[in-house]
DNA sequence: CGCCCGGAATGAATCCATTCACGACGCACC
DNA sequence: GGTGCGTCGTGAATGGATTCATTCCGGGCG
């Protein structure tokens, strides 16, 4: 189609094309009988900018990449809209990649980001990616693990203590009686996931004669958990506790427990979840879960990013939130 | 920042860059010997290609853009997840917008996709946007509406037939006894709203002494669910069914009538929702709802789309699936 | 020996918005 | 009238990948 550029407005307003490109960018700079007429041949023409062009020239997008491991698990929406808004405060707009919890879609996403020259790089880790964060941020894009902590300290990241709420979860179920606990999840290749069991094995340890069994998933999901779930049923003896590595993996195990074990939850099995995404609460028996400050992650991350991109000498900064245990019926007197 | 271009590796591998150029795009051009040594000058310098000039070249990216209602929503997720399988089969990526039910959202991202100049767009409408579409088809960007009947034949559209799913709904609360349903969902100026009202009258209107009732939400999410379940326990008669207009806002309903009301479902009020999200069945009462084929509306939407995109007469097409109903203790026995 | 053919490589032109050194003009003040 | 300053506008240069008309070269054939 014969497009229209700033060059045909330029003609049809009579003007040069470097004073289009100051209307659009530097209206001040321009007097008000030509941004007038500029206008107007902008609307008559239906001339759209063409953001290829203005990156190419600019040497960089106004996009952050944001790759999560799961698109379907609420805390991960949760966290995008958290970055979105924050992007969007600065002009920015977000990308969002789904790696599915696979090595190799991440990597995909990676690239596509890297070729798009985004300013920055948002990432829930699936594989291990140390080595490509450092080849990226070589080449100047600045990259913030979210919802881990990096173990490398020239890596910013903004987190939960996995740790503190595995510990907290593990404890609660404890404290109310229980001493066979079950830790649901996986795979454990996932940080949250070994995280959040390492915290459960400690609150477990300091109890004597409670005991910690790991039923492993291969991944965070209402399917899985319901796999889980038959696991449990078809083993000799079932736990007194169950506790998963986030709510969707609960909302399965717990579904299967009642409905195909006529279990009783919270009276034969306690159950705590992790995440609480907002239909925890209006679950079979409302779940126990821990809270993250989910928005609040992600818009902190795109904070650190951006700061991060405009500085000459980065200060690589790992921000910890601290979780929050709530108590339903699930795990509830 | 001296960044490496597609120059420098010709440097480096003492080749031109229109080698260089046929050594990435089309292989079987260049001799293997210069290949070698193309993909070694290539990995020593991290090169990596730049998006921005190729697609300012091409005058179009490899890009879908797809804006959603919400995406908290399983449903859209599910969705996005469909279009994306089936756009990456074809080589391409989908960037995924959030119109959070509000239209200047909305316009902004129908804005940013064409400054991105996307091969097309993929909507599921919130605002009147037939005029935008039809300017977006004249400059050369195919749309397809998502989850919507278009009523403008040439626009295309995949969607699921949402009067007979409503109707379908209804009919199934009268059938199991049910004569004062009321319809949970909003706003109404959402067709999909909308329709499956339409269905749920019909139905209604069909039995004699059957009357609905309309309970009007801001957004179809749990939180909004939760405040019309209030509003439900508030009320002088309570219904003896709900149908909802989605399960999020189905289990916000539930939940509140539960706990806050003490009210037994589907004992004193059947309930029943749209859309069949993976939580459903996990429900404190497992909700029956209508389910549909989320998946397949956004492959086939993203095959039509890419189809349109090819073709220099766009035939539009409008593709409908059929909704099914599926019975759970919200509404069973 | 000369010519032609085809595979391989070349490099200038192209896409479009932004930038910036520079020119034009008007106004005010000495 | 001349000088200086400020406002507004100009248009060529820039960025990087792609394309294509053209050149190059070696081998095969008459």
């Amino acid at each position: 189609m014969a497009s229209i550029g700033i060059r045909g407005v330029a003609e049809r307003a009579g003007v040069s094309v470097g004073t289009v490109s100051n209307a659009l960018n530097h209206p001040e700079k321009v007097s008000a009988a030509s941004l007038g007429r500029i206008r107007e041949a902008i609307a008559e023409l239906g001339y759209v900018r063409n953001d290829a062009a203005r990156m190419l020239r600019a040497g960089q997008s106004q996009t952050i990449g944001l790759v999560v491991l799961d698109v379907r698990n609420p805390f991960f929406t949760d966290l995008a809209r958290g970055a979105e808004d924050e992007a969007v405060r600065h002009g920015m707009s977000v990308i969002l990649g789904n790696s599915a919890e696979d090595s190799a879609r991440e990597a995909g996403y990676l690239d596509l980001f890297e070729e798009q020259r985004v300013r920055g790089v948002l990432i829930s880790p699936y594989g291990r990616i140390d080595e490509r964060l450092r080849l990226l941020r070589e080449r100047g894009i600045p990259a913030v693990l979210v919802d881990r902590a990096s173990s490398d300290r020239r890596v910013s990241s903004v987190s939960v203590d996995d740790v503190a709420g595995g510990r907290m979860a593990a404890a609660h179920l404890l404290q109310i009686g229980r001493r066979r606990i079950a830790f649901v999840g996986g795979p454990v290749g996932i940080r949250q996931v070994a995280d959040r069991l390492t915290g459960a094995r400690e609150a477990v340890a300091s109890i004597d004669g409670a005991t910690l069994e790991v039923v492993p998933t291969a991944a965070l999901t209402v399917t899985e958990g319901r796999r889980a779930g038959r696991a449990l049923l078809a083993s000799a003896r079932m736990p007194d506790a169950v506790l998963a590595a986030n709510d969707l993996v609960a909302l399965g195990v717990l579904e299967t427990l009642v409905v195909e074990g006529s279990v009783r939850v919270p009276g034969d099995v306690a159950l705590i979840g992790y995440d609480d995404i907002d239909v925890a609460s209006a679950a079979m028996v409302p779940l126990s879960s821990v809270r993250q400050p989910t928005e609040l992650i992600g818009r902190t991350a795109v904070g650190i990013l951006l700061e991060e991109a405009a500085a000459a000498q980065p200060r690589p900064r790992q921000v910890v939130f601290q979780p929050e245990l709530v108590v339903r019926a699930s795990s509830g007197g």
